[in-house]
DNA sequence: AATATAAATGCAATATAATTGCATTTATAT
DNA sequence: ATATAAATGCAATTATATTGCATTTATATT
């Protein structure tokens, strides 16, 4: 995916600091979705703790990442698709869930509707299928 | 839901204590999901912390709970259906997370079926709407 | 019913994760 | 060039989860 920090940034009116750019680089470097901790890692040496937290939480409320929570209650962020907004987040997709090497990956396949009972009303609905990806499949079959 | 917190215990092969039972029956009250911040504020005179999470973590791992993330990462649980076993959580059904009071809901409704892209084997399948509750839409209309 | 024993519990300590307040630094509008 | 409003980093706090171990409890056996 080829994003443009410094133009995203400025869709959404956030100053341009380097820390901004350089979460939204590392996000956008896989289209799985990467989760804190691991962002933790990667950038735990440029960026404070506590200023990732932030960055992440206005990025989400802004409709610029989409948090998506494991199993673990881990959360991971991907990039949303442009048509993302802070109202309403497009993130009706399906996610799948590597139970092997936990990446969160983000599918292009459409959601299947299903109809809520009387009185609920749903906004989003979300999916995440749990199983093995297909490069977990293949490591498995070359062993 | 009418549950025999007895039987349960002895149907897996579970040492039979108070605290066991007791999980159990605050569990059962409710086809609504708990917290685990709930349970360990209704139950924490009676049990301890660590015990609470040593319970839940077994009961979880029997197939005789199913544990559901909310989106900020905390952990829900709600007794599952009969047909759950260790091996094999029927948790295919879906779930309503309600934005305004936090509940979540286990819906009587048939999960529609996608199909993964080539290469991804997909083990369980989980669903969760968001939006608005049966009981806090009434709400709603009355103010 | 008494007792051996294996497991569950509770407590203290530790580890991990997230949040808050505040001084300093930085981006940007003028 | 500079004023100012916002973002950052650090320290401290708060919340959440885990581990080790002594004590208690359930249950199988006699």
């Amino acid at each position: 995916m080829k994003i443009d920090p410094t133009n995203i940034l400025k869709e959404h009116a956030l100053k341009h600091t380097k820390q901004r750019v350089r979460v939204l680089e590392e996000i956008a470097l896989d289209t799985v979705a990467i989760s804190q901790p691991e962002l933790e890692k990667k950038l735990g040496k440029e960026i404070d703790r506590v200023t990732l937290y932030r960055i992440l939480n206005i990025y989400e409320d802004k409709g610029i990442l989409h948090r998506i929570m494991d199993m673990n209650g881990t959360a991971n962020y991907a990039i949303c698709s442009s048509s993302c907004s802070a109202e309403h987040h497009h993130d009706e997709h399906i996610h799948f869930n590597c139970t092997t090497c936990n990446k969160i990956y983000c599918l292009d396949v459409a959601v299947p509707h299903s109809t809520m009972p009387k009185g609920f009303t749903a906004k989003t609905v979300n999916t995440t299928a749990y199983g093995i990806c297909e490069k977990c499949n293949l490591a498995v079959k070359k062993n």
